[in-house]
DNA sequence: CGGCTGGGTGACGCGCCAGTCAGTCGGGGA
DNA sequence: TCCCCGACTGACTGGCGCGTCACCCAGCCG
């Protein structure tokens, strides 16, 4: 069992440094140090070692995600998922640029694994938005563009936060991702009216002031 | 020359159907009905015949977005340029998926040059967003950030859709990008001051109404 | 102490595929 | 007519990496 989780580890490892397919069995080997045959001892091939591994990821995404509480601070609460989720994530940076960048040269079963697992998070993120319609703190709209909006942007700044190009404090990512959540940053001038609650807001056409290219 | 177009288009619906890694040399001369030894012709690797269609991709992108005339409607234009970039993308929906997730299993030379792709987008974007802060109709705060975060929720709708799980009206997308855009979407009660403009919206602490999962 | 058991070993066989190159073919020019 | 040239061909090879299996040996039991 501690070579098992040895063969874990250096995988983790090698798999973080090469990408999944230019990682070779020779590679986990050599970073455990046992002798090829023992790999195949405690894994079918190298999809399996990989898929535990992904496994792992999800199954902390998922631990660390919490039902939000009706009656308390909300704003609160939903930072503190966000903040989970991107824990998780940045935790393993290199891992995670693999799983978040899926489509390209995986086995047909493992995206299938993988995208299945983005529709479980698409649908629970939904379900929640269409809770949230019903009492108002969430705008009218089609909740699964909108699961579909949250996840991408999420993805989007993990991805570069995994790959270093500048790197930014957790909370600031946190709080941004919420900001976006809560009112975008378009601001093209709506109607004269300035007094209009924001779920009313409807552009209305009417020339606004300056443009940026975009 | 009439050869190598066809094999561009061959090679173009080989990594379609099969993904890059799957896509094997021989795949691509079979779809092109030319022997292998004709594709060395043609092209030097593998590598090489896939970066020319991704610089299909990127030059026919950059070609349809246009620089928003500051004097006209602000919505209009920023709505055809998004526009233009879902087009493109889901014109060759099996191509743009493979496109859109780089990271894992392509060499390292080439995630170099999608990275560099997405560091010029984002760039533009975000100087973009800076000059729409100075004219007021985008809200204060990073740019980096907004611009990151409106190429991942445009990358995921585009991913969606080109993996085919539910397939959507484009306009409807445009639409559905431009309104994350302008106002996010949680209502969550700030202040009690209903007239508040939405530049000046904070989150206050306050109890809200209640909670959705997320 | 001798034999058995089971975890560990690593050289090897095999299939796969990128890339090569000796050869074919057809058309055009002398 | 005959030859030359260059586009095209496809059988072949070399390398690579996966997975196997015959072997090794430490520790335990009788």
């Amino acid at each position: 069992m501690v070579r098992r989780q040895e063969l874990l580890r250096a995988a983790r490892e090698v798999f973080a440094t090469k990408g999944y397919h230019d990682a070779k069995i020779d590679d986990i080997v050599a970073a455990g140090k046992v002798a090829k045959g023992t790999f195949y001892l405690y894994f079918k091939d190298k999809r399996s070692i990989f898929s535990e591994l992904v496994d792992g990821f999800f199954t902390r995404i998922g631990g660390a995600i919490l039902r939000v509480d009706a009656e308390a601070d909300v704003e609160a609460q939903v930072k503190h998922n966000i903040r989970a989720i991107v824990a998780v994530l940045l935790d393993d940076p290199l891992l995670a640029q693999i799983l978040l960048s899926y489509a390209t040269g995986l086995d047909a079963a493992f995206v299938t694994k993988i995208q299945s697992f983005y529709d479980g998070a698409k649908t629970m993120l939904r379900a929640a938005l269409e809770e949230g319609q019903r009492s108002g703190i969430v705008s009218d709209g089609d909740t699964a563009l909108y699961a579909t909006f949250t996840i991408g942007a999420l993805k989007e700044i993990i991805l570069e936060q995994a790959s270093g190009q500048r790197v930014r404090p957790r909370e600031e990512i946190v709080s941004a991702i919420f900001a976006l959540l809560q009112s975008g940053y378009l601001r093209i001038a709506w109607a004269k009216t300035p007094s209009v609650a924001p779920e009313a807001r409807t552009a209305p056409k009417r020339p606004s002031q300056r443009a940026p290219r975009g």
